[in-house]
RNA sequence: GCCCGAGUGGUGGAAUUGGUAUACACGACGGACUUAAAAUCCGUUGACUUAACGGUCAUGGGGGUUCAAAUCCCCCCUCGGGCACCA
């Protein structure tokens, strides 16, 4: 008997599938296409993290399963190499990002990825940093700069010292640099932005239509945060107007000051002179404060007033106007009223600095004492004048709304929590921003014949924190002529978010080679959007977001005829090393080389995928690829005919048998479907285990094994496929069908229960009716005992399952 | 604080619809094989209790609905994730 040896079965399956092109997918030929794709790895480490595999493999079980099941599955692979994690990475290990990036394509590709047993189309692969995809990538900023969707302004944008360069908002995660974890700053500077926020509404809205993964969806959510409510207007007593939104317009009476956020533009023109000093320091002292400082919860309220007052709407109250870093300026107008009774931040405010509270809204709780604490719950208005009475939330909203709308002080509306994408990195290793400054021309937009810009080899690329790129050092780049007027000119100098060369590498895939247009529209007629996409869900508020708003964006340009680029998006789950999280200052990181070396990609592939729910996680422990290499050591020696001979190729006939192979098949696709690949591994270990216990051997049977087993274990699955004398790959044949009346076993086991608990079983054969199960029951010996002395109140029968019997 | 997700043996984890809780593994223990070990194979393995048959308890905690609850409802605790001075 052959004994199973992967390091020799793997090599050989790898090249088989080389030589006969087992895993490329004729792009226009295909009938029933099925694009699947997984998050393209950063080529920017020592090499692919365990973490990385175990969403691949999950993938890939996806796309050879579909296979299985007759479509033309597109599975490719690419490189998401331009950005600061692997200019990072350069700059650590002292090699330049040019020499270094290819260097690491290479090696993950051929040392690693190859070695898993991924289906990869490798005749499609996108490397982000190449001209040929990077000239698309700066198209797409032309593209959005012509249709008013890219922008540049100056704002005070979340700046890394040690990154040194602008982050968009996405990539501060609690005030510090999603890259390297230092605190982010503020810095006023001109930036280049995305318009995100122009399809925040229906970027939210058709998340209800998506077939998502729940959390995903959550955080996008969350992050979009809409808020309906009112735009007031108010009058600076003896000055301007200004507006403040509100979610809570029924609370306009118990309005008793307002807060001007400290960068308000307004500020100095209602600063009365004896105040000028006082607003300069408090603002200045403001600004210094990092996001993490500012927005500490808990933090004591401060704030300075203005000496002017503003003018109620509803009321013609004069109250005091105040500055305060309690209100941002990002969002809603960046000033609010404040109401003490009914806010909490208002409240601790208006304690601090003796304004007063006045209660508008009462719950008819007379514990309730808004002078100690802000009530926010619901109720009737008081002190609301002719509103008085009024459910506040579901009536006061909008009674107090429209009297003011009809004398034009006020209307309803919306705010969202998002903000414009900035897309400017003062960094080298990205796409240039493909823009020309000129002084008679302003920003001309690279022309189209003109692309790419390229990036050029500098040999000192490293950020200097000046607020400008690398670039800007480099004269030959930035000198320039007006593409329109053919005067003086000079380039941009920042390189775009790599979050930008990501938002579209997909549609790139099936096109790579094309050099009209990003993508050919027939090929991405026949192929996008994407039918299934699996990754991470730490990329829920950046890659994903980006890529649908790109999406949008292209639609509303008339690139792409649809609005979503992902049919279905599942996030998997994260996994941890006996119940910790993975990582270099805890030294518990998991190779997946060396275990792969010692017991194959197989086994591997399997305990990645046995270990938990593939969607919550699982936790990695060192003996579980050994023990799963021994489970497919039994499956070998169970499913492969002995040496020499030729198994029999009829059906196995015994009902045991059947019952297992059918319901098995059953089990397995079904688990597969939904992800569930633990449970469907455990029901492949059950079938094993009563062949090798009944000494079964069977040519349909082992058949059938080699197919279930192709999506997980591909290499194995081949090897005994072809040994039972197939002479194409396991993955042109069908996934296999079961009988639904073999998948019931012949008898079933009945739990007698008496009041609800198990007190006897018997076997009986299924289907039978309850005329026909009671006496059984009645005359079960081990219920007599529960029966004497007692009546029956109620029997119930629950059909080829149990009997319960309430007694008294 | 708000919004998601989770909490089950010594461990990782099962349990489409409320219907035998603990599938499948790991580990541990016992046995076979071996001079011995490894590997492999066979068996036992939720806790408590009983000589045994059996019984009692057990799915984070407390209540409830039901003939029957890991599963449904209410309250609470813990962990993971998202949002958060967002008006």
């Amino acid at each position: 008997m052959a004994k199973y040896n992967p390091s020799e079965i793997e090599a050989k399956w790898r090249e088989r599938w080389e030589r006969d092109g087992t895993d490329k997918t004729d792009l226009y030929g295909a009938k029933k296409p099925f694009y699947n794709l997984m998050m393209f790895p950063y080529p920017s480490a020592e090499g692919l993290h365990v973490g990385n595999l175990f969403a691949f493999v999950g993938s890939d079980i996806q796309g050879r399963y579909h296979r299985l099941l007759g479509y033309d599955v597109f599975e490719p692979m690419g490189f998401d190499a331009f950005g600061m994690h692997s200019e990072n990475f350069a700059l650590k290990t002292g090699r330049h990002p040019a020499e270094m990036v290819p260097k690491n394509i290479e090696r993950f590709r051929e040392t690693q990825l190859k070695k898993v047993g991924l289906m990869l189309d490798w005749h499609h692969q996108v490397d982000t940093t190449s001209p040929d995809y990077y000239r698309w990538t700066q198209w797409m900023f032309v593209t959005l700069y012509k249709n008013d969707l890219a922008y540049r302004k100056r704002a005070a944008v979340n700046w890394c010292p040690s990154c040194n360069t602008v982050l968009a908002a996405e990539q501060v995660i609690d005030g510090q640099c999603e890259r390297c974890q230092s605190v982010v700053t503020k810095k006023e500077m001109a930036q280049w932005f995305f318009r995100t926020t122009a399809f925040a509404a229906e970027l939210l809205d058709e998340l209800d239509r998506m077939d998502w993964s729940e959390r995903t969806k959550t955080a996008q959510r969350n992050w979009i945060g809409r808020s309906h409510g009112a735009e007031v207007r108010f009058k600076v007593d003896g000055g301007p107007d200004f507006s403040v939104f509100t979610t809570r317009p029924d609370t306009l009476f118990g309005a008793t000051y307002m807060v001007f956020s400290p960068e308000h533009p307004m500020v100095d023109e209602i600063t009365t002179p004896d105040r000028v000093k006082d607003l300069a320091d408090y603002r200045q002292r403001a600004q210094a404060l990092t996001e993490v400082e500012r927005q500490s919860e808990g933090r004591e309220k401060t704030g300075v007033f203005t000496g002017s007052m503003a003018i109620n709407p509803v009321n013609g109250e004069k109250i005091p106007i105040w500055v305060a870093d309690y209100v941002l300026m990002g969002y809603g107008t960046g000033a609010i009223m404040a109401v003490p009774a009914h806010d909490e931040r208002d409240h601790e405010f208006a304690l601090k600095f003796g304004l007063p509270i006045r209660e508008v809204v009462s719950g008819g709780d007379p514990d309730v004492d808004v002078s100690r604490e802000a009530y926010v719950g619901d109720g009737n208005l008081v002190n609301s004048g002719e509103f008085n009475g009024l459910a506040a939330k579901t009536e006061g909203i909008f009674a107090i709304t429209r009297m003011l709308e009809s004398r034009n002080l006020a209307n309803f509306t919306t705010n969202y929590r998002l903000r414009d994408w900035c897309v400017s990195r003062q960094r080298y290793w990205g796409p240039p921003i493909p823009i020309i400054y000129c002084d008679k021309c302003g920003e001309v937009p690279v022309p189209e014949k003109d692309l790419p810009v390229l990036l050029p080899k500098l040999a000192d690329y490293r950020p200097d924190g000046s607020g400008l790129s690398p670039l800007a050092r480099d004269e030959a780049f930035h000198k320039t002529v007006c593409p329109t007027c053919g005067g003086q000119a000079h380039r941009e100098t920042d390189v775009s978010d790599n979050f930008l060369c990501s938002a579209w590498y997909f549609y790139r895939y099936p096109s790579t080679g094309f050099t009209d247009r990003p993508f050919d529209p027939d090929l991405t007629a026949k192929w996008l959007p994407v039918d299934l996409y699996v990754g991470g869900n730490e990329h829920a508020v950046l890659h994903l977001l980006y890529s649908r708003w790109l999406c949008r964006a292209l639609n509303k340009c008339g690139y792409l005829n649809f609005t979503e680029p992902y049919k279905k998006f599942v996030a998997h789950g994260m996994i941890v090393k006996n119940g910790a999280k993975m990582s270099k200052s805890r030294n518990n990181i998991v190779n997946p080389d060396e275990y792969i070396k010692e017991f194959g990609a197989d086994s591997f592939r399997m305990y990645l995928m046995f270990m938990g729910a593939y969607l919550e996680g699982g936790d990695f422990r060192d003996g579980g690829v050994k023990a799963m290499k021994a489970f497919l050591d039994r499956l070998f020696a169970a499913a492969l005919p002995p040496e020499g001979e030729v198994l029999d190729p009829s059906p196995p006939g015994d009902p045991e048998t059947l019952f297992w192979l059918n319901s098995t098949i059953k089990a397995v696709g079904a688990d597969l479907a939904r992800f569930s690949y633990n449970t469907a591994i455990a029901r492949i270990m059950e079938l094993v285990n009563h062949l090798t216990k009944n000494k079964v051997r069977n040519h349909v049977v082992s058949e059938t094994l080699a197919q279930l087993l192709a999506p997980l274990a591909p290499h194995l699955a081949e090897e005994i496929w072809e040994s039972l004398g197939h002479n194409q790959s396991v993955f042109k044949s069908r996934w296999p069908s079961h009988d639904e009346a073999a998948c019931q076993k012949p008898e079933v086991e009945y739990v007698i229960q008496i009041n609800g608990k198990v007190r006897g079983k018997f076997s009986m054969a299924v289907g039978l009716p309850p005329e026909e199960i009671e006496p059984l029951v009645l005359n079960n010996e081990a219920v007599a005992k529960w029966l004497e002395g007692k009546t029956i109140v109620k029997k119930i029968f629950v059909p080829d399952k149990l009997v319960n019997l309430v007694v008294k």
